[in-house]
DNA sequence: TGGCCTAGTCCGGTTACCTCA
DNA sequence: GATGAGGTAACCGGACTAGGC
């Protein structure tokens, strides 16, 4: 079992993503992917979830968890700003004029003011408040269509009554509900790119009729809602962790104590070389040494990038040499170390350079 | 080349408004 | 109709980066 946070590829795009032929589907999609019996909060409207399994729980040996699996696409952590390329937006070709300057695209050498707020609202207001995304169909599968209708009624007449309360009292209000269809658009757009360049930002409030403040500041708090819902899911996942780990416990001292009982009831036990599973941090490679001075001979490798596969080292999950060292593991392998005594032996540095 | 300033953006936290049970 | 909880738009402050001088 393994908690597995994916920045990149999903092998499991949305449905909505083959209605979106223009965007490839492997560059898309935020996908959650939760262990079976896990329920997503049902509350929140623009959860997406995609229950991917990736079952590993036979290899891990922890009940049948697949690993949390949370598609945050294509977003990276760390960069702030990414390529054009990695920004489809596919709108945008048809709405703004590449800058000839930009060559990192993000926007630099752009000039946000060159498009006021009150010129993108003019622009805007030429149109209907919901014809720009009037295209843009998406069944919510909750309401019926006749209420369907008077909701959306609805909302086209408070958008239109927004406008008209912007033109009346030249201030923005200091809350506005977005309407249904730019809630939705607005999370189209953030399924391909949580994040947003100036030129993008400019394109999406032209076209859901929003100021560029809006639609960054819709984009902030989608971001921080997605961190949140992860956050949600990483706890819930590590508090099963936890109890799967007390049960695994209990029985290892169970099974101690029986072989404690049979360690007296049967003396040849003794012969058994105990055998130390040593792995080193910086190669992260398993060696096994035996106590035994005759055992070592024959089983303990001196070259330990070349460790003996025994029985408990191929227990232990490969997932486990690729977990960050200065984590705990999560994989929840469970190695048939009985009778051999393991422990997991972090040498220094020096230690490895001297051995090697 | 390094330092300073400015603009833009991000995030975490918070506030205030709105909706609904 | 009043009310509390939850959702969310909007704001604030700090940090970071890039570009210009």
């Amino acid at each position: 079992m393994e908690l597995a946070l994916s920045l990149g590829d999903t092998s499991k795009p949305f449905e909505f993503l083959h209605h979106t032929p223009k965007v490839s589907a492997k560059d898309l999609g935020f996908c959650m992917g939760l262990p079976t019996g896990f329920t997503a909060s049902p509350r929140s409207h623009d959860k997406v979830v995609d229950t991917n399994l990736h079952g590993e729980a036979a290899a891990t040996g922890v009940s049948s968890d697949p690993p949390v699996q949370l598609d945050l696409l294509p977003f990276s952590p760390v960069p702030r700003r990414l390529p054009p390329s990695q920004t489809p937006f596919p709108w945008l070709s048809d709405n703004l004029v590449s800058e000839p300057g930009s060559t990192d695209g993000s926007g630099r050498g752009f000039d946000v003011n060159r498009l006021s707020a009150e010129e993108a609202e003019e622009g805007a207001a030429m149109s209907s408040p919901n014809s720009a995304v009037s295209s843009f169909q998406m069944d919510f599968g909750i309401r019926s269509r006749r209420y369907k209708r008077d909701m959306e009624a609805i909302d086209a007449e408070r958008a239109s009554s927004r406008a008209s309360d912007d033109e009346e009292n030249g201030l923005t209000r200091k809350k506005l509900r977005l309407s249904k269809e730019q809630s939705a658009f607005l999370e189209e757009s953030f399924k391909e790119h949580n994040t947003l360049n100036p030129k993008q930002k400019l394109a999406l409030a032209k076209q859901l009729n929003l100021r560029p403040r809006q639609v960054e500041v819709w984009f902030q708090n989608r971001r921080a809602r997605t961190k949140l819902k992860q956050t949600e899911v990483d706890c819930e996942y590590l508090k099963r962790c936890c109890e799967t780990l007390t049960e695994e416990n209990r029985r290892l001292q169970k099974e101690l104590q029986e072989l404690r009982a049979l360690k007296t009831s049967q003396p040849f036990y003794m012969q058994l070389p105990a055998t130390t599973l040593t792995m080193c941090p910086s190669c992260e490679r398993v060696a096994t040494t035996n106590t035994s001075p005759s055992a070592a001979a024959t089983t303990a490798a001196p070259n330990k990038h070349n460790p003996v596969a025994t029985t408990a080292a191929a227990t232990i999950p490969s997932s486990a040499a690729t977990t960050n060292t200065n984590s705990s593991s999560l994989s929840l392998a469970k190695p048939r170390l009985s009778p051999f005594t393991a422990k997991i032996h972090m040498p220094q540095t020096q230690d490895h350079q001297a051995a090697s």
